[in-house]
DNA sequence: CGCCCTATGATTGTCTAACAAGTACACATG
DNA sequence: CATGTGTACTTGTTAGACAATCATAGGGCG
């Protein structure tokens, strides 16, 4: 599918370009987008840098209050949180449905296999198949409207996954080893001890993500027990 | 619209009458709503037509394409079982949370006796704190992106409700004597008892709705086993 | 010297007007 | 009857403009 023209409209295309660079850190946290300033960038009229921005909003990823000026969000611990908390409260319950009828999605296998290939190169590289991995176990269940919600907290998540990342929180390993685990206990019908290690996943990047934020972690931000092998 | 001063933007104020116009059927499902006739209709201009409509668009009650215009969206019994589906997971999952603690929020527990005090009355006033009921238990995680979700989601759980009612799918009496099980379960502790009560409630609605809509109804549309005393 | 108030500039909300591009449907043609 | 064409309608985008609101820097006053 790497063909596909990209007939899309303006307005998605660049919000599609603000969304990459606020991923890719260039727009701090913080910093603010005027409509004129998008405007002139893209070449494009005020309107439609307004649609632009107002979409990012919506994706939780720009922040404006009327008549203010539109800012990359800023993520406190508190929003971390939040934010982890969301998702572990859609995807283990995923779980456990997905268990029920051990059905391992192939995407999921495949996104995880991509990262067990990447051993070398930028810690930020794992990010886009690590999400990959969460949004096809969601897509499994072949909800339109769970899908749905779930894409309007992954602008978000993947902010945090790319602090994560930086910061080099997490091993690559870990992370692969884990949702391997997942798969297995899913295809065992396990959905209870699936959904328990997905907590265990959600929460240790988050705790440890909250105290390289400044915030006082939670005791999931300690190390695993003993999945690694080695 | 009485009292309550309107200081919202007028995108807003568009939007919102042409939601309780939706919701009131007088837009019926598959109407087709062109920019310019909402902009003539309200006298605005039409880009701010335009952003009002995008806006329901968002929100699931309408429909539209690029290049095409835009629809009162037209719920058939899958779409009805993929919102119904969708709320399951969302409000189940929270009714353990809940347990967990034994909280029961009050503004859920006052939205049932609101439904308890209007015995007589039309069939359509229960939709209000019918809604009321399940967002305020949503709400009493105090997680502001599973409120955001699940309000993406209320648009047309409202519109399903309001197609209950008006066939008279389900009598009010047995709608409040669950929601009160329910509240019953969560002071109890019983999680596991609560969510599994909220799915046979919202399964009835969803497969008499389902039939109603001429598809072929499950199992769960059939009368509950005998929770009311009389 | 510090604080409140005002004035100025910047920014957003909304409007009018317009053109280009795409869609849908009737119509004519083979 | 199938197919192509044309016309009217609708949306996408732009330009420019004005009012309302917000932020900030100065000036006046205690």
């Amino acid at each position: 599918m790497a063909g596909r023209i990209a007939a899309v409209s303006i307005v998605e295309a660049v919000a599609a370009d603000l969304r990459t660079r606020i991923f890719a850190g260039e727009l701090g946290s913080g910093e603010s987008l005027t409509e004129s300033q998008v405007a002139s960038t893209y070449d494009v009229a005020r309107p439609t840098a307004k649609a632009s921005i107002e979409k990012l909003v919506a994706e939780g990823l720009l922040d404006r209050g009327t008549h203010k000026t539109a800012r990359v969000v800023e993520l406190g611990p508190d929003s971390v949180r939040d934010i982890y908390l969301a998702r572990a409260y859609l995807e283990s319950e995923v779980l456990r449905r997905l268990a029920r009828t051990g059905d391992v999605p192939e995407a999921a296998v495949q996104a995880n296999r991509d990262i067990a290939a990447l051993q070398t190169g930028a810690p930020l590289d794992v990010v886009e198949p690590d999400m990959r991995f969460h949004t096809s176990l969601i897509d499994a269940v072949g909800n339109e409207r769970i899908s749905r919600m779930y894409r309007s907290l992954v602008g978000e998540v993947r902010l945090c996954m790319v602090r994560v990342q930086s910061l080099q929180l997490l091993d690559t390993a870990l992370i692969q080893a884990e949702h391997q685990k997942i798969l297995e206990l899913i295809e065992a019908g396990q959905g209870e001890e699936a959904a328990g290690l997905l907590d265990e996943h959600l929460g240790r990047a988050r705790e440890r993500l909250v105290a390289a934020m400044g915030g006082t972690p939670g005791p999931e931000a300690e190390q695993p027990s003993g999945l690694l092998p080695q």
